[in-house]
RNA sequence: GGGCGAUUAGCUCAGUCUGGCUAGAGCGCUCGCCUCACACGCGAGAGGUCACUGGUUCAAGUCCAGUAUCGCCCACCA
């Protein structure tokens, strides 16, 4: 193949070139005829598409991507899919937002809707079917977006074995696998006391809660005894006392203890209410005892479930309190209390309650401020209420010791990288407090394929619901008739009715490994790729994804679902302080790629300790850009000599001894690869080629263009050394080595395969003579620096003092370093320590 | 309240697992150099109480205990 070296080598539309030529080459193509152990398979985190691009997305796909392309060369086949996570609530919100529209199911679908051109405010409702079309319309661009940042990036990825996770294929595998979870008992529904978020109007999971200090106020409330005499309780929820089931303290606590079994009635709507005692009350908060609501938080839950109290709910799945009159307040004065604060908001209702209870003379002083924390929908705007609900779960071990033990030891099976992320893990499994709630009240998701059939009453009969063959999936249950009924039968006595919700969004995507794999269509393809070898990931999922993953394959496969978890570090701002939206400090990866290129932004991504909190560095970028010109530069200088090369010519012994150096390279860098810490690989690799090109090529530049044996030894030595390197950094910097690849030899240097120490050992170099000789000229370059002479100024002799065996690689050098110090002569004495002495020509 | 991680040069970070010459790199700074790959370059230099306190050891940036600050995760939040 003929040589093609520019005259000035540049970065500038390299990345488009590559792009485009490993898309036609099929470069990246999985290869699916290899057998599992031929196979790394990685189970990438489907990115959010309607969420933001931010530097946080960067940092890890292209660690894993090195990650990859080591595995590759080593000579494995790569399964490298790419998902989109376009379900679920981000779409909706970011729908809503985007084209000022409101999903309301009541209407029908209208053919011809388009959006108008400006979201009109307020918004305006449509119907669910075409809600649903613009989510997919939209997800459509955003994941363009997205596949053109991984593109540019150089991630390479098998763009054919790519998913969506609203698609048909993921909405197949994630209600197989539901169905086979419920068939086996494992998914169940229930009507029980939920976490419910007002403004989405809809239920929420526990991994998806935040808890967010707010300011609120202890308000001290009398209750009363049947004699008339005060017990106080504070509590910071008085909008709820009509919701009050009874009052509970701690059974030791001397000061209610003869209030237990006793009854209290409750201020303003004389309420009788039952003393309780419960080891959960905490003597120090507040007074000691508390009132227990239908139910201002968990314990309330606790306490009602435990104790066995009845339930008056008053805050409904709107957010507001019943517009009637609760059934259980019968006074006159208690029906109209209630009727001030009907159909209120919470907040609205407890400053009314604070009148209220003033007036009547039950509130005991001011409310004293406090801030405590609220749990939050980690996407809601407004505290979460409890309310009752019939909802679906999934069994996770936060109900069942047995199961919750399976899964620590899970944990303990995989290989966390770094591993005390590990502890994470078992941190939240061992916190646990209940199953998994996947029912979501929402539109744009994957449909739960149960129907439930309607009695001659017209009730819904949800203990057997109704199950669509496996062979029918994908279902929709508010379109589709379930086996054995007609359409017409919706929603009438002996019909049935579709369940209207969909499945939380990590119910589908905790199924990653199935859906890139192919687990429902393709069992070939499956067993070829699971379980996966690696599950690259951030931090800040480990509760939700990385758990659920586990879990439902735990349960389909009764094993682990991947061999490694590597879990990035989190992404800082320059100043190092966490970036987010509403401190508008939030970096987008597309403007440093265009100003420092591709090569620049993975050096700095790559740089990146596995799990180790990382900053934006531009100054990091404009080192990769160094040294990707540094590459383009010195391959121009050891491309630049003979074409046909002869490996057998390479007997100069500095030349032999760099090639012995490599091989410690090569050795390191494999090792570091093998444990994951591709940061270490290309720490290695980079300080290894700056000590190439500033020691080795400057030795060996004047015999490389004075040729002759000795020269024609150093040729075939560089271009060794230079095709080792390009191996050793293509992981890292894909675009660069495979143009300079491209100049001299055929193929992509990223099916080559990745170096090994032995050919280079063979020659059998000995480290000594390189290390020396470097040693050498680097006092020789010091002498004519503090000169402030030119490196190219004449040394009339150099004398070298040191050990016998040192002198002895340094005389191997000779002629080399007489070349580079542009010395007349080298004079040998021996002595205990190494010296270097430089007389200068005038 | 509990847990995990971090704290090394002006800045960004290695080094700590496995204790051992004078603690490293790059950026920035200072000085010098157009040396036939690269001035988007090359050479050299200055710069550190390894957060703090105590302990183990012949020897501690490294191991142990505690403290402080920062970040993250978790927690029933009356």
């Amino acid at each position: 193949m003929t040589r093609t070296v520019p005259d000035k080598p540049a970065l500038e539309g390299i990345e488009a070139k590559w792009i485009e030529r490993w898309e036609s080459e099929g470069t990246y193509r999985f290869d699916r005829s290899k057998s599992r152990d031929q196979i790394f398979s990685i189970d990438t985190p489907p990115p959010t598409v309607s969420g933001s691009l931010h530097m946080g997305s960067v940092f890890g796909f292209v660690q894993t991507d090195a990650i990859a392309r080591y595995q590759r060369m080593k000579g494995m086949e790569v399964f490298y899919p790419m998902g989109w996570d376009d379900n679920g609530l981000p779409t909706e919100r970011r729908v809503q937002n985007y084209y000022g529209v409101r999903c309301d199911p009541t209407l029908h679908y209208d053919p011809d809707f388009t959006p108008p051109d400006q979201p009109p405010d307020p918004p305006i409702s449509i119907s669910r079917r075409n809600f649903i079309e613009l989510c997919h319309g939209l997800t459509a661009e955003d994941e363009k977006v997205f596949e053109n940042l991984w593109r540019t990036l150089g991630l390479s990825v098998d763009w054919d074995q790519s998913y969506a996770t609203i698609d048909e294929h993921c909405q197949r595998t994630s209600q197989r696998a539901f169905l086979r979870n419920l068939e086996r008992g494992e998914a169940y529904s229930q009507e029980a006391p939920v976490l419910w978020d007002v403004d989405f109007k809809s239920a929420v999971a526990q991994a998806e809660l935040e808890d967010r200090e707010r300011p609120g106020a202890y308000h001290r409330i009398a209750f009363h005894r049947p004699d008339g005499d005060p017990v106080y309780i504070e509590t910071t929820r008085p909008e709820l006392v009509s919701a009050c089931v009874a009052l509970v303290a701690h059974p030791d606590d001397d000061r209610y203890r003869t209030l237990f079994g006793t009854t209290v009635t409750s201020p303003l709507f004389g309420v009788q209410l039952p003393v309780v005692a419960h080891e959960l009350a905490d003597p120090d908060k507040g007074s000691g005892i508390a009132m227990i609501c239908t139910w201002g938080d968990t314990a309330d839950v606790t306490w009602w479930r435990e104790l066995d109290l009845p339930t008056r709910a008053v805050i409904q799945q709107s957010g507001r309190l019943r517009e009637d009159t609760p059934e259980w307040i019968e006074t006159d004065a208690g029906k109209s209390a209630y009727a001030q604060i009907a159909g209120l908001y919470p907040n609205q209702a407890q400053r009314k309650m604070a009148e209220l209870l003033a007036d009547s003379g039950d509130l005991d002083g001011e409310p004293r401020p406090i801030t405590h924390p609220v749990k939050f929908f980690e996407k809601g705007d407004r505290p979460l209420e409890i309310i009752s609900s019939r909802q679906w779960y999934i069994r996770n071990g936060g109900r069942g010791e047995d199961l919750r033990h399976e899964l620590l030891t899970r944990g303990e099976e995989l290989n966390w990288i770094p591993d005390f992320m590990g502890v994470r893990y078992k941190h939240w499994v061992e916190g646990l407090n209940g199953d998994w709630l996947i029912s979501r009240q929402r539109f744009f998701g994957v449909s739960l394929p149960v129907w439930y059939p309607v009695d001659s009453e017209g009730e819904l009969d949800f203990e057997h619901p109704i199950l669509p063959d496996e062979v029918s999936l994908p279902v929709d249950p508010t379109t589709d008739a379930p086996p054995g009924y007609e359409e017409s039968q919706r929603g009438v006595p002996g019909g049935f009715a579709g369940d209207p919700d969909v499945m939380d969004t990590w119910a589908t995507s905790s199924l990653t490994p199935q859906i890139a794999g192919h687990w429902d269509d393709d069992p070939d393809l499956f067993g070829r790729v699971f379980p996966m070898d690696m599950r690259p990931q951030g931090p800040e999922i480990i509760r939700t994804w990385l758990f659920a993953t586990l879990l439902r394959s735990h349960y389909e496969h009764g094993m682990l679902p991947w061999s490694h978890a590597t879990i990035n570090g989190w992404i800082l701002d320059p100043e190092r302080k966490k970036m987010s939206k509403s401190k508008g400090n939030v970096i987008t990866p597309i403007p440093l790629i265009d100003e420092y290129g591709s090569e620049a932004v993975r050096y700095w991504a790559c740089n990146g300790r596995p799990g180790t909190d990382t900053a934006v560095d531009f100054g990091v970028m404009k080192i990769g850009r160094r040294l990707a010109l540094k590459i383009l530069n010195a391959a121009r200088f050891v491309l630049g000599f003979a074409d046909d090369v002869d490996f057998a010519a390479i007997t100069e012994p500095l030349d032999r001894s760099m090639l012995a150096s490599l091989s410690e390279v090569v050795a390191q860098s494999t090792a570091a690869f093998e444990k994951y810490d591709y940061a270490r690989a290309i720490e290695i690799t980079e300080k290894s080629f700056w000590t190439w090109t500033d020691d080795y090529l400057e030795l060996v530049k004047g015999r490389a263009y004075d040729g002759g044996v000795a020269g024609a030894s150093a040729h075939a030595a560089l271009q060794v050394g230079l095709d080792v390197y390009l191996r050793l950094f293509a992981p890292f910097l894909p675009f660069v080595t495979e143009e300079v690849w491209s100049w001299w030899r055929e193929g992509s240097v990223h099916r080559e395969g990745w170096p090994g120490g032995a050919e280079l050992r063979a020659f059998g170099g000995d480290l000594g003579v390189l290390g020396m000789a470097g040693l050498v000229i680097a006092s020789v370059r010091k002498q004519k620096s503090e000169a402030k002479a030119s490196m190219a100024s004449e040394v009339e002799s150099v004398t070298v003092t040191a050990p016998a065996e040192v002198l002895d690689w340094i005389r191997q050098a000779d002629s080399d370093l007489r070349a580079a110090a542009r010395a007349e002569v080298i004079v040998y004495r021996e002595g205990e320590k190494l010296a270097v002495e430089a007389v200068l020509a005038q």
